[in-house]
DNA sequence: CTGAAAGCGCTTACAG
DNA sequence: CTGAAAGCGCTTACAG
């Protein structure tokens, strides 16, 4: 930098004010100085410019070690929440910890690293919530927090359920179930669960259909119990909703030992899986698309912005999950 | 750290040496100086321990944008090159970047954030490659360049394959098929095309059994037509290995079509393919699920490794799949 | 519109 | 075994 300064003919801190444009530089200055850097190829140092500026303009995920596993979901938030990040001069660092300590957390903030954090996987009365809050430090949501509070971009369930439940009701379904992610985790007060089986029920109840909520650990054997279950009880059912991805092909290994074709006998439709695993399926799996890439860069965004100081107060942002119909649902028997 | 000097009545040079235990202290002033730390909740200030060392203690892991899109393994590598850096106190800063055009990497490592980067997707003639060995940049790679040089961990394709060849061999299957990814991915110099490919065609010569390899998209529709095509050919093809996972539900529509019972007619194994992706078919998918959490923390102790000095010269690490007998392979009919 | 200087919080020769 | 001091490469009041 000081090499720029004296090619340029000016003093070290001209130089400085010219790259960050916090003042005014004539014209002329200012070309001079662009073109000194040019020639020297040269690169203002992060740390550095973090060091004395106190912003690192370096940001974290929390990367949250979940029980059903990480998912093609989550891979496109981290890699969207990074492109995001690089565009707006951020670098985006990844930090893993567990959802319900946050101890780790503590630590990451307090070591002045990161100017501020990017949470996901967020549950009722979240513990990170509340530490991040207590310690002013700023930070953005991908799901929400119980009272609304606080800056996020979150799946639209309520729409997400009343789109498929309407498809779904427009074939002529009138028994549908609802396969749910594990008891657990509704207990837990996770976002999803919990908005999700709100939703089917209200539904449910405005469209006085028979519906039925199953809770569903992450895995085929799991999917393939319950939904056996389900069927001895309830012969009627004639569509699955599942927000549960591993479950599905123990319900479609379920409904091939019974013989039931699927969509012909029964229709299975996914909500916030991804086309790509959608069409991993045979038979072609119809599905609420999730916006992930766009939940990952809005969340940076978002978080970007109230760092910057050009918040328009704790924006709410509300996605719906897009219909994309395969080859599972077809007309009710 | 001025503060917790005067509390421990040392110099500020003290507890710094005393933190980074770069030269002898007595072990009464150690003492004290972790008290003071402690009692003051002191924590060091990463910018400025990296302005000063010029070690930042952060890594880069580029993030490629890849035609077949980015998959669980892709996830898997990150999650765990994340996990182990933080294990060894540094960051990891994720990093997307087009794997031909190593403009955006010159000007990563320029910056001076990262102290070292860490690749995957690894080419013939990898650009990126060169790059980094111009600048003689600290790196290390997922996967190994074509003069098998610097310091890599990489998938063992070669004992992949060999494995799930004699698997099916006991079977008694004599006339198998290996879906490779696209042509163009070979012609890139992808190295798991490349070494598979080549793996393949040994193994069928060595064995002389009758073997075909098919190039074929990431896609249902393409493994649709390719086996399709394949089969009017060669009829008494009774196994398919597929290193493609997305075109893996083509092939079993495409049985499904045809009446072929999987695996009464044809079996079916991938390879490269998690255990979590083979679970989401039904038959449950034979496949040999590959090291992915092993391959990201490895690559990225090995760069901190080498980064510090400990390095016992370019270390090349070789990991094979492992087989997981699912319900898609049986004997040949 | 521009400069001189203090300071961000550490590390590391230099000296004893 | 310990200290005093320079310096890492920037930003930002302070002054003009």
């Amino acid at each position: 930098m000081l090499d720029v300064a004296k090619k340029a003919n000016v003093s070290l801190s001209t130089v400085s004010y010219a790259i960050s444009g916090t003042r005014p530089i004539s014209e002329e200055t200012r070309k001079r100085i662009f073109k000194a850097m040019e020639e020297l190829n040269y690169r203002p140092h992060p740390l550095a410019r973090g060091l004395a500026s106190k912003h690192s303009r370096i940001l974290a995920i929390l990367f949250p070690a979940i029980e059903r596993g990480l998912g093609l979901t989550e891979l496109e938030f981290v890699a969207n929440a990074a492109e995001a990040a690089s565009k707006s001069g951020y670098h985006l660092v990844l930090w893993s910890a567990e959802t319900n300590d946050p101890e780790e957390l503590r630590q990451l903030t307090q070591q002045g690293l990161v100017d501020g954090v990017i949470l996901m996987e967020i549950h009722k009365n979240d513990r990170r919530v509340n530490l991040l809050r207590d310690l002013d430090f700023p930070f953005s949501m991908i799901g929400r927090y119980d009272d609304d509070s606080g800056e996020y971009v979150d799946i639209d369930f309520q729409q997400t359920i009343n789109e498929i439940m309407t498809y779904l009701l427009g074939l002529g379904h009138k028994d549908i179930a609802f396969f749910n992610q594990s008891q657990s985790s509704f207990e837990a007060g996770y976002g999803p669960v919990v908005r999700t089986k709100a939703a089917f029920e209200d539904f449910v109840r405005k469209s006085g259909i028979n519906g039925y909520t199953v809770f569903c650990r992450p895995s085929p054997q799991s999917g393939y119990e319950k939904i056996n279950t389900l069927m001895e009880k309830h012969p009627d059912i004639t569509a699955v909703v599942s927000m549960n991805e591993r479950a599905i092909p123990g319900i479609m290994r379920a409904a091939a030992e019974h013989g039931w074709k699927i969509p012909g006998d029964l229709s299975l439709a996914a909500i916030v899986s991804s086309v790509k695993m959608a069409e991993m399926m045979v038979p072609r799996l119809t599905t609420m698309d999730p916006p992930s890439a766009e939940l990952g860069r809005m969340a940076t965004e978002l978080l970007i912005k109230s760092l910057e100081g050009n918040c328009d107060e704790s924006p709410h942002i509300l996605i719906p999950c897009h219909l994309v119909v395969g080859e599972s649902t077809g007309p009710a028997a």
